[in-house]
DNA sequence: GAAGTTCTCAATCCATTGGTGGAGGTGGGG
DNA sequence: CCCCACCTCCACCAATGGATTGAGAACTTC
């Protein structure tokens, strides 16, 4: 591989301080040049097409688009542009979709320079990089099916504490049907109870922490 | 005010991205110099003796101290030193143990660069500074019971799904007593069942959601 | 030593939840 | 056109969960 040329980065990331550190960080490795920084999905494709990054670093929660949304819209007309993928909080759910949507790798924020460095100039070269320990959970996850919208729908409410009674008038159905949607994701879970649903849609991504404070009526 | 004293800040915090990120950021703004960095608690510990700074940045969640640990041991020795707390979610109990503990301030991690500045001059000035959605939540809590330690560690199973038989026989006690726990706890945290407990003790950080994965016999 | 807190346990009662099996209706894809 | 996935609903049953009341033992605090 030339040694010599040097990789054009795009960090994308909300959190204002943790994209300067970032972009402190990589601005004194050699053989590595910030090209440029958005601050959410709709400046990050602005920017991509601007700039044509060989690598984007990108936060998957971010305002007005997404990190997975980004990702999609810039690889359909743009197949070999290439994402590292940032998050905080390794939720399965996130890396998954990320990861279907071609992002090629994946870094916690609490990574060092070092994970950093080498893996932008691994998937600058063309390789994926994904820790083992991710690796093994997402091989999990592939055996498991899919909850339909409905289904989604009910374990949401749960979440938010919901009885199957209050669940079937929010949601404008009986309270049986109620029962079959939850017998089900109860299945497609691989958990026993509405409060293991809970706190595994929680832990997983599914449903995001911050819904929680908002709408209580 | 002296305009012209300059700050002495130090920085605690395990993120090597963030921390990077905060020390770039505070050390182009005039008035504020940066005189040390920690990235965990007993390190932290060290660094504030040494340097003796004005005001310390300090993340709450690290490894082999936590943040509320570190406020409370420097504070016994030098009560005058002054602390603003950094988390990147705002868990209600982690802002509560904090302030408790004589933090001064709160910011989260995806606040402005003007928040932080304002911020950290108003904190070596004497003042404290809450913002109000925050100040609002406290207040709220103030009214609160404690919950007991034994409450504590039924809510933590509870949080893990376990059903109260599996309780019972985890705590070694009877179903009885675990259900006693639950309902004074389900009355302290003022929900009505057990997956509105769990969801908020994960929401109000009582059980850390890192909990979750471990652990599952 | 009296008062208060916490932890422990029991009995009873009713509501909620989850399991099982079956069934009709819709809409899309092969 | 038929099959399949999904959504909808019913009935029944067993298990679990939550509310209530009451009470004894251990420990701390005043």
């Amino acid at each position: 591989m030339a040694a010599e040329e040097t990789i054009r980065v795009l960090v994308v990331e909300d959190h204002h301080v943790v994209r300067q550190g970032l972009v402190a960080l990589l601005n004194v490795v050699d053989g590595i040049e910030v090209v440029g920084e958005a601050a959410d999905g709709v400046d990050a494709i602005t920017q991509i097409r601007k700039h044509q990054p060989h690598v984007t670093l990108i936060d998957l929660r971010m305002p007005r688009l997404t990190g997975v949304e980004v990702i999609q819209r810039i690889r359909m007309e743009t197949p070999q542009a290439r994402f590292i993928v940032l998050t905080t909080y390794d939720g399965d759910e996130d890396i998954y979709r990320a990861l279907q949507a071609g992002a090629k790798a994946y870094l916690l924020k609490g990574m060092t320079t070092d994970d950093l460095v080498t893996t932008i100039r691994a998937v600058h070269s063309g390789k994926s990089h994904i820790p083992p320990a991710i690796a093994q959970r997402l091989a999990e996850r592939m055996g498991t099916e899919e909850l339909t919208p409905r289904e989604f729908d009910v374990l949401e409410q749960i979440v938010h504490g919901r009885s199957n009674k209050e669940i079937a008038s929010f949601l404008d159905i009986s309270e049986a049907t109620v029962k079959t949607h939850i017998n089900s994701l109860l299945g497609k879970l691989g958990v026993t109870d509405r409060t293991q649903a809970a706190t595994a849609a929680i832990q997983r991504g599914i449903v995001p922490l911050e819904s929680l404070r908002k709408q209580k009526p």
